[in-house]
RNA sequence: GGCGCUAUGGUGCAACGGUUAGCACGCGGCCCUUUCAAGGCCGAAAUACGGGUUCGAUUCCCGUUAGCGCUACCA
């Protein structure tokens, strides 16, 4: 359902155009990964670009979060990126532009007592004739000609301005409920006029960045027929617009803070797998059409259409993002996960060089893959999976209190470590009869032995299957790590 | 207030005039079991309301209600 006029193959031009505050939110971060699905899928062009002409913050160390955030997701850029603080020429070459061929005027409203925007009580029968107020400034009668002037665009009087949106379909807003915007501010001492304003700046950079596609957040569907009208007045034409529904919070109001992180680097901190984040984003306000909702990156950019966009706005549900994070940190290829793990213990101080290659990785990789199903973020692997990678490990008192509770469990400890320790075979079932055959000569429930062993051995009342465990931890450590616990007892 | 957008279980999505309204998360139960996950099976749970149009509406139209957005010399 794109429109026709739209483009050709391969001549497709989509922008994400943050503002810099610092970081990149959950919604932006959707509205940049659309983007970028929808150029790849279109083997387009991604241009990112910074809007950071607000005169008061204008850092730009406050765009490293922004980059950060969409390196991690994934999303990358293939212009860019620009910064509109650099482009304020152009804005003010194309806003005289509307001066001079009569689509803007000189307003010298004071900011404060400017009267139009508000409703003007025209046609006291009908209510349909209400109308915005518009100043005289605009007809040439300038309110007070002392004040500098700013420019403001002269909106055609009656009739509406109509776009097409690819999620929201064929629009059409009434002129005259639209308000004459301003173009570019008042001046100071020397200047003519100030910095150009948001509408001026986005239509100037979507023109000359040759955009085609419009991606961007539903809030600002209201502002796209003034763009509209000032491509019009630019004479050129208007792209195809996709308005994106927001994301919200728990309570159904626009996500924000109150309702935790909107930081995507805060999910990158807290140890999601960016496949899983991603697959996540993708998947809210957006459908391929069918029951799936499991799809590697490269599905994403096959299946991505505008039109599988919904027209809802959506509540971010972290307990669905975790489901998904568990879903990679099993499914995923085992070569895409290691080095991620091996950053984690890197930052918990727990890794080793042994682990980089040959049968240190090998044994590394073997772990990582016994310990991933049970798994949710990625510090798990160096807190509750720390005996794995550690001989300086606590054991749990919880885990303590539920499976040693039994007056047997030393005793069945100390038999098990020597059982263990004569073992000349060191592998799942060689752990295995051994382990049973303590139990049984002890006439015990081999569950009894087999908790209490976890314990000792790993610390926690949770862990992977204790065989598989045992192999991996080595027959040394094992045993050394029993003996330890049955002193322990004895003391 | 004005203008605009939206409306399927608690949440995210399917069904784009005809289905016993489907899937997933979450929730409850059962199975599996060596802890905990995973996995399998079962269950509770939805078309906001009211009018039309139609042989037939979740689907199309209108109204109501609700939520959200815009309403700056912010972006």
């Amino acid at each position: 359902m794109t429109d026709a006029s739209a483009t050709q193959k391969g001549s497709v031009r989509v922008r994400f155009a943050p503002s810099p505050t610092g970081y990149l939110h959950v919604g932006g971060a959707r509205t940049a990964l659309f983007n970028w699905l929808f150029a790849r899928k279109e083997r387009g062009t991604m241009i990112l670009r910074i809007e950071d002409t607000d005169a008061e913050r204008n850092k730009p160390e406050l765009v490293t979060g922004i980059i950060e955030g969409l390196k991690w997701l994934g999303v990358s850029w293939d212009e860019g990126p620009y910064y509109q603080s650099q482009r304020t020429e152009l804005y003010r070459e194309m806003a005289k532009k509307c001066l001079a061929n009569g689509s803007a005027f000189r307003c010298y409203c004071p900011p404060e007592k400017y009267v139009g925007g508000d409703h003007a009580e025209e046609g006291a029968e009908d209510a349909k004739v209400r109308r915005v107020a518009r100043c005289t400034c605009r007809d040439g009668k300038p309110s007070s000609p002392e004040t500098k002037p700013a420019l403001r665009f002269k909106v055609p009087a009656g009739g509406t301005t109509k776009f097409f949106d690819a999620v929201f379909g064929g629009r059409e807003f009434s002129n005259d409920e639209i308000k004459d915007f301003v173009l570019l501010r008042s001046g100071k001492e020397g200047e003519e006029f100030g910095q150009a304003m948001y509408q001026m700046s986005v239509v100037a950079d979507d023109i000359d960045m040759r955009i085609t596609h419009v991606i961007r957040g539903a809030d600002h569907i209201s502002n796209t027929p003034k763009q509209v009208l000032l491509y019009r007045a630019l004479g050129a034409e208007p792209p195809v617009f996709a308005h994106v529904p927001l994301i919200l919070g728990p309570d159904k109001s626009r996500l924000s803070k109150r309702h935790g992180a909107t930081d995507v680097n805060v999910y990158r901190r807290e140890g999601f797998l960016p496949e899983a984040f991603r697959n996540f984003l993708a998947l809210l306000g957006w459908a391929a059409g069918g029951d799936e909702e499991f799809f590697r990156t490269k599905e994403l950019v096959e299946k991505f259409s505008l039109d599988g966009v919904s027209r809802t706005n959506g509540v971010f549900d972290r307990a669905k993002l975790e489901w998904f994070n568990t879903q990679y940190l099993q499914k995923l290829p085992i070569e895409d996960l290691l080095p991620q793990v091996e950053e984690q213990l890197k930052q918990d101080g727990l890794w080793k060089e042994e682990w980089a290659a040959g049968a240190g990785r090998e044994w590394f990789s073997r772990t990582v893959d016994l310990l991933r199903p049970r798994v949710r973020l990625l510090p798990d692997f160096g807190s509750w999976s720390r005996a794995f990678f550690s001989d300086e490990f606590t054991i749990d008192p919880a885990a303590k209190a539920k499976f040693w509770k039994d007056e047997k469990v030393p005793i069945l400890l100390a038999k098990l470590a020597e059982a263990l320790a004569g073992l000349t075979e060191w592998n799942h079932d060689a752990c295995d009869h051994a382990s049973r055959k303590v139990a049984e000569e002890a006439g015990v429930k081999a569950g009894l032995l087999i908790n209490a062993t976890r314990v000792a051995i790993v610390g926690q009342a949770v862990a992977p299957p204790l065989f598989d465990t045992m192999v991996v931890l080595g027959q040394e450590r094992v045993v050394r790590r029993l003996r330890a616990v049955v002193i322990g007892f004895a003391k």
